[in-house]
DNA sequence: ACCTGAACACCGTTCAAGT
DNA sequence: ACCTGAACACCGTTCAAGT
């Protein structure tokens, strides 16, 4: 019974087959390197297989970016939640969220990329692409919404406060994969990004 | 004379000719969209042609990137020289230079993309790239240490203040071209991110 | 030195045809 | 419904040959 899963691979399988072969192959050579060809082949089809069940290249990539948010998501809840259970500071989670993305960009920077680009070439507010992208980042919207309950956080506009935090665990990652930051000095910035949002962000005394 | 600069088509102007049209390519339809034998249709001459002048389509990429490291520095320069003048605070000069760089990713989105890739595929750190990409983002070390000499910000670890910077600046940029915020908040996010910076970054009273 | 033209090994996408 | 094989119009890159 378990050869089921094994053998049918020309059945049922092959979308799901040509994703992880064209996830693999884009964190080796890129968005670039990627072609479906390459992929039949990789996967034992003819080349014209894959568009039974992608329409052009490009849906394909958008359902690689549609697994990663489903994929971030994961992770940024489980940052949340497990510094929860060990009852750390809300500054702690805030840093952990955080590096949870950060650490999810250098394990896989051309994914991420590629989650990113959306709204430039695809534009379709109602995809599940979008949908998986606003799901993804709930967890921080949460987190923000805690803080301003305990009075860690001014309770100012909301969406200002998740402008923010959003735009330096972007940064952090975007500097991370461009090369820009020493490796060595990525815990210390998480550390002071964390502080600096809090501290400028804090309730007038 | 003035017929020099006009003809000399494909006498030694032909490398500029084919960045100038590689720019328009990108802007239009992304790095992808970008085809070597494309542009020398666009400029004129044999598909090989470009080869004279650009070992290969990423030498190409990088001299474009190279173009736009320039290019954004004389704007972040710009804007803090421009509001040095008209003897504006620090914050706002911060902010200026923030914006300019929003306003450069606003402009060219594709390009921007192009210039921050780096590190993954080319990565040569005593290259022409390099030097001009460090060279860009002087201004911001610059301010960084004027506002330690007036007292503004704690006269801590200058990179640290730097990295932090860095991030919020680029995540900003980030969450615009991909769409994640809405272009009417662009102007608040860019206050909010200088005072939040400056507030979290103040030297203890 | 700079450019051309042919050649080679790739692409994505379409479409009739098979199962 | 899912896949194949041929066909079409593209690519980047190389290289002998021209000027």
């Amino acid at each position: 019974m378990s050869s089921t899963t094994r053998r049918a691979y020309h059945h049922g399988n092959l979308r799901e087959a040509l994703l992880d072969a064209a996830e693999q192959s884009i964190e080796a050579s890129g968005p670039r390197g990627l072609s479906i060809r390459g992929l039949a082949r990789a996967v034992g089809v003819s080349h014209a297989a894959p568009n039974s069940h992608f329409p052009d290249r490009q849906a394909l990539l958008d359902a690689l970016a549609r697994r990663g948010f489903e994929r971030l998501g994961d992770l940024l809840e489980q940052a949340c939640l497990s510094a929860d259970v060990v009852q750390s500071s809300l500054e702690t989670r805030f840093r952990g969220t955080m590096a949870a993305f950060v650490k999810f960009a250098t394990d896989h920077p051309e994914l991420l990329d590629l989650m990113f680009v959306r709204k430039r070439a695809n534009h379709d507010p109602s995809s599940q692409l979008e949908a998986a992208a606003n799901a993804a980042l709930n967890p921080i919207s949460r987190l923000i919404d805690e803080a301003t309950g305990a009075g860690i956080l001014a309770p100012g506009d909301r969406g200002r406060q998740w402008y923010l935090l959003a735009a330096l665990t972007r940064g952090i990652a975007a500097l991370v994969l461009s090369g820009d930051i020493q490796p060595e000095a990525i815990e210390t910035l998480l550390t002071d990004a964390t502080a600096t949002f809090l501290r400028g962000n804090a309730p007038d005394p």
